[in-house]
DNA sequence: CTCCTTATTGCAACTGGTTGCAATAAGGAA
DNA sequence: TTCCTTATTGCAACCAGTTGCAATAAGGAG
């Protein structure tokens, strides 16, 4: 996905085309991943030190209502963004060792329909961040009660 | 859940019982549903006018740590804290006119299946705010094609 | 009860993010 | 090209929440 598509569609949709907004759009499209906003700033002052920080976050706000971008809380104090991706992906955090692990958007499609069909409601299952325990950081499994039977 | 019980079992962790945390959980207890940091305060210093903002919030970080408390962001600019409840449940909020569906915690089983088995990985999936579209907020669904197509 | 260790509190400074408002500049009309 | 409307920017003040550190007080040992 390249930046220019992403300004035109912002046109199309009646929104103006700053210079500001180009280069926000620029930065998140070169630096795959999630960036925050303090690193989408540095990056853009490189080029242009007077970018200014409520114009930043006003455009990542904006862009995430349109979709274009998503927003993500991974719990290290600071908000991510990412360019919106196809298909969907969403991501494992383990809340000990701190791995993430991606999966495809798919694994929400059964909870997508139960939404749907049981109370007629269009979720939002773009891109999660879903703590909890990694393989490595488990308990090692509760030793097994049949181990025990036959020791004693 | 009385807020009696939640102290013995903070104390039986290894946490020391204060003051201040006793009056936490007694609000958090009494005060059903969620309630924010500033409201947790407000209603503490009716009884105790100097509760310290940061042992509120260090506080409720413990009891999150512990499970005994669920925070949640619901998308106004301040997280929320409930008693954790069982069984789980989750809120389906609507984007556009902020209703709020509570489901039971078992529309995750699929997920909390597949992720156990695909990547061994044991989710967290307490209490979840969904956000999406309610019924009434969906657009019109689209105009039936077949009904386009007898008219042609 | 008295003393000791150290978890917890209180405070003030700080951080990430938001907001109201005046100045600026897109982009459409003429 | 010039003018106009109004979306967007820049700024400074603000808000929710966090942090480092010194003072306090839980709770265990004697
Ligand atoms: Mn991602
Ligand atoms: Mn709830
Ligand atoms: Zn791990
Ligand atoms: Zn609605």
């Amino acid at each position: 996905m390249h930046h220019t598509e992403l300004l035109a569609d912002l046109r199309q949709r009646g929104h103006r085309l700053t210079p500001q907004r180009e280069m926000i759009l620029n930065v998140i499209c070169e630096g795959n991943g999630h960036l925050t906003a303090d690193e989408i700033i540095a990056r853009i002052r490189k080029q242009y030190p007077y970018i200014n920080k409520s114009a930043v976050y006003r455009t990542l706000e904006l862009l995430a209502r349109l979709c274009l971008v998503n927003p993500t809380d991974f719990g290290d104090g600071k908000v991510t963004y990412e360019i919106h991706r196809h298909p969907h992906h969403h991501h494992l955090v383990c809340r000990q060792c701190r791995k993430m692990i991606e999966v495809d958007g798919a694994v929400f499609a059964p909870l997508e329909k139960l939404l749907r069909d049981e109370y007629a409601f269009a979720a939002d299952l773009d891109h999660f961040a879903i703590f909890g325990l990694c393989r490595k950081c488990q308990p090692a499994s509760s030793p097994a009660p049949t181990l025990r039977k036959r020791r004693a």
